[in-house]
RNA sequence: CGGGGUGUGGCGCAGCUUGGUAGCGCGUCCGCUUUGGGAGCGGAAGGCCGUGGGUUCGAAUCCCGCCACCCCGACCA
């Protein structure tokens, strides 16, 4: 395949787009890969369409391969689908919604469980015909409350979807494992630098859900990973690591203080420090204690759930969410106080909170044997010295404080290090949420039915072409792996002279006649200067010049990535080329 | 939804404070020159200054409303 720059569709810009601030977004748009034509809404012009079809394909391939079928479902949709599973109300106003001309609703498909489910419902009813895994890479419509940074977070997104359906866990298993291992050779093919990061909560049980993170500066999601051992996860996820417990046989009795106007953790640092303690206290030595109410899935009831937490440490509340998920997480209101006067605003300490009757957790921070600075459940008053283990005891431990850099590692012990990333891939044991919603059953060997088990499983392709924009390119432009560069080869012709462009037309027919993808810049009256600017904002892995060398009988062949330059005679030049491009 | 910012030829911007018939760079078109690092000279096309209203002899500029978009926080491939 040859593309000839001087009627290829394309016109690359000199200055970034204003509206553009990360760097992918800035160099797609300038080298005439997509243009903008909404928010977060993207069209994709010859070379960025090549660049999502290699994409694209490369997902298909694997897919193929690990044994996936692929379908394609309408990304129009009838409202009755997400009304079985109540999600035509629950999605809230992420979906696009629309009615046709009678009135009746309809939906831009956000994703595609439903949709799967039914249809292997409809086909199949036999354990005999499980397993098995479909996938469709199709548009995603989802109204983002801020779409951002190009098209790595837009309004419509391409994505491969898949779903698994077994008969058991160990099946589902399996399956799992098969999409795992597809999406580590999809984004190593890719050439994308990736981590893959356990998304869920240890608590809910290993590694039920795993996400790949690309690391980037410009990514929305954090993660940790540690210095010593395998151990990575989203912040959301990280696990708690019960830490050493203290020797607190020295620690003082407990003791209550008068804390009047004491409305922060600073200011009842900076109080206590007046008291003549043996020792400057920090926020470090406090303990925060946040209520929330829990309500479990579809129950109506909340239950109240009390997290203690270093002082020092601000709550994260995803990870508190992740935690004690699939229950929901509700903040304590000041009407809920009220209903409690057990727990004194403000002054909540774990004290007595059990004989109350409330769940008291604290964050694995809080060790066995330490002792903390904490309300004393009367307002205007602290308590000191209240040691674990001797003035109250947890129930248990839940991780609920912001992870910090250096942190200690759940397996290892280890520092953990903190880094952003974006999600290009997610895999996910589903379980029975979806069979269940719909009856999903099968029959079984033995004549009764098999409640079914699904797995479902996410690659951003659209986000993809922006994640490998933004880990490969340099302050020239864009530098693509070649497995999805918009040609393997870009080939430059340079100065007027006919025989420049002869000899570089037979070179490029050459290439293409042994299966070498050339994008050939044969622009006339062009200037060498902006032919190479060009090339390298446009970023093909391999810019060979035919110009002046042509005269001693040579070309030009340069690494895109390395700016390595070698000079090769005409007649080897094919050649040549086909190796470095193999 | 909260906070900040911006709307002026295709793109990037100036002009607005202090109202007077719209300007610069890039790109585009024509001619001549130039051809290994975003060329030079000459000529040209292209804009209801986001939108509605108001003030004024006169509004891109001042006042009021609306809309859109971008960026930062709560949601997610």
């Amino acid at each position: 395949m040859i593309s000839r720059m001087s009627t290829l569709f394309l016109r690359t810009l000199r200055d970034d787009p204003a509206d553009a601030e990360v760097p992918s977004h800035k160099l797609l748009v300038r080298a005439g890969y997509v243009r903008r034509v909404g928010p977060g809404i993207y069209s994709w012009l010859p070379l960025g369409k090549t660049v999502l079809d290699n994409i694209a394909r490369v997902v298909k391939q694997e897919m193929d391969r690990m044994g996936a079928q692929e379908v394609q479902f309408p990304a129009l949709l009838p409202r009755e689908y997400y009304d079985s599973t109540g999600r035509w109300v629950e999605y809230g106003p992420n979906l696009f919604r629309l009615k046709d001309r009678k009135g009746a609703d309809y939906l831009l498909g956000p994703t595609h469980e439903e949709m799967f489910t039914l249809m292997v419902k409809g086909e199949y009813s036999s354990y005999k015909d499980l397993p098995v895994i479909l996938y469709q890479i199709q548009t995603k419509y989802r109204d983002e409350a801020r779409p951002r940074a190009g098209i790595l977070r837009g309004r419509e997104f391409l994505m491969k979807d898949s779903y698994s359906f077994d008969l058991d866990d160990e099946g589902l298993k399996r399956s799992y494992e098969l999409h795992r291992e597809a999406y580590i050779r999809i984004f190593t093919r890719l050439g994308l630098d990736y981590r893959i990061v356990s998304a869920m909560s240890g608590a809910m049980g290993g590694s039920a859900s795993e996400e790949f993170l690309a690391p980037a500066p410009t990514g929305e999601d954090t993660f940790v990973s540690c210095t010593n051992c395998d151990y990575a996860a989203n912040t959301e996820a990280v696990e708690g690591r019960p830490g050493a417990a203290l020797d607190a046989s020295a620690e003082p009795a407990l003791k209550v203080y008068d804390t009047p106007d004491t409305p922060t953790i600073d200011t009842l640092v900076d109080l206590f420090n007046t008291f003549g303690l043996d020792r400057t206290v920090t926020a470090a030595d406090t303990l925060k204690n946040v209520v929330v109410k829990l309500r479990a899935p579809g129950a109506d009831k909340t239950e109240v759930l009390i997290v203690g937490v270093p002082g020092d440490r601000e709550v994260d509340l995803k990870r508190l969410e992740a935690a004690v998920a699939p229950a929901e997480v509700e903040l304590f209101e000041a009407a809920d106080f009220a209903k409690h006067p057990a727990l004194v605003r403000g002054y909540i300490g774990p004290q007595a909170l059990a004989e109350a009757g409330y769940t008291y957790k604290v964050d694995p921070l809080v060790v066995p044997g330490s002792a903390w600075i904490t309300g004393a459940n009367e307002t205007g008053r602290h308590a000191a010295h209240v040691v674990y283990g001797r003035d109250f005891t947890p129930v248990g431990t839940l991780g609920a404080a912001e992870v910090r850099n250096g942190d200690a590692c759940p397996r290892c012990g280890s520092a953990l290090v903190i880094g952003r990333g974006i999600e290009i891939g997610h895999i996910f044991q589903l379980g029975r949420k979806y069979a269940d919603a719909f009856q999903f059953d099968v029959l079984g060997p033995d004549g009764k039915p098999v409640r079914i088990t699904m797995g479902s499983y996410g690659i951003g392709v659209s986000r993809a072409v922006a994640v490998i924009a933004e880990q490969k390119h340099d302050e020239l432009g864009l530098v693509w792996p070649r497995e999805v560069a918009p040609a393997d080869v870009h080939l430059v012709a340079t100065g007027k002279d006919d025989t420049v462009f002869d000899a570089a037309a037979r070179l490029a027919a050459e290439l293409d006649a042994s299966g070498v993808r050339v994008l050939f810049d044969d622009r006339r009256g062009v200037s060498p200067g902006v032919k190479f600017k060009d090339a390298e904002l446009i970023g093909v892995p391999t810019i060979v010049v035919v110009g002046k060398g042509l005269t001693e009988g040579v070309i030009e062949v340069r690494d895109r990535a390395t700016g390595e330059r070698e000079d090769v005679p005409v007649a080897e030049a094919a050649v040549r080329i086909r190796e470095l491009t193999s």
